[in-house]
DNA sequence: TCATTTCCTACTTGTTCTATATGAATTAAA
DNA sequence: TTTAATTCATATAGAACAAGTAGGAAATGA
């Protein structure tokens, strides 16, 4: 139960994005620099964001990339789902319906659900704003 | 961030050595049978929970296994950390002391540690006791 | 025109997951 | 004492996934 590199790396990327803001385009060459995240995967990262409508692009020198909404505007959930896809504690909550025989005299989804929810609980109510506000103070 | 196929055996298997218990050993075959779980997997996971002491085990004809203690002394936490290792979101989180050189300026660790305080708020406070009363009731 | 930058896709390398397979050691019962 | 049932130990395999690396096409501002 592990969160990846990849959806720690999109956190960290959006928050630079965040605190990077003045009006520009930002290049991932200069997250990448700051972060100390390989240029290349950071790349990959982005597209993914980009093609979510998450972050505007603009090719070209002087380009880069910018938050498409205000910091206040995403949680912590909205990126790490993008990422890593659902944040379901198991795979047979995936399914809708429901399609393990199992499920309907399952105690231990029970469990996972609960997880779920408590998951929830925290990153759906953390936004980008929050972490930059944090951020500034330290 | 998955639960995996390994813990979520560990816990049916404990849960349905809970509901099983008859006062002698049950056989993991019947355990598989029950569960529909490969028995040769079923044996490597019972094989941690048991050098972990979670079981006590009796070889040979009319061995198995049994709950080395009540239902009410296992919590699906110690279940899962025992097999998946520390629950924990990212793994900068394991070292101890924290030996990432961002971890004091990071706030995105705030983040894993609110999950993680989430997380085990809900299976640390779930027994397999409970669980059984669940199974029993449906 | 040129340097800069995104965009796209393929490849690599190592690890983990989810088993399966084989056989030795032990033990209760026939 | 034999036999069947069972745990115990270890090796192997195939697939998927993680975490990058690599190369080049397309666009764009200076």
């Amino acid at each position: 139960m592990k969160i990846s590199a990849k959806g720690r790396y999109a956190l960290r990327l959006m928050l630079d994005l965040a605190l990077n803001d003045e009006g520009g385009y930002v290049p991932i060459r200069s997250i990448s620099q700051r972060q100390e995240i390989s240029y290349k995967y950071l790349e990959q990262i982005i597209t993914l964001l980009s093609r979510a409508g998450f972050v505007k692009s603009s090719r070209g020198a002087q380009g880069g990339y910018k938050l498409a909404k205000q910091p206040e505007e995403y949680t912590v959930g909205m990126i790490l789902r993008l990422i890593e896809g659902h944040l379901v504690p198991v795979a047979c909550m995936e399914n809708d319906p429901n399609q393990c025989p199992r499920c309907s005299s399952c105690v231990t989804l029970d469990v996972w659900q609960q997880l779920e929810e408590a998951i929830s609980g925290v990153i759906d109510h953390i936004t980008l704003a929050d972490l930059v506000k944090k951020q500034r103070e330290k």
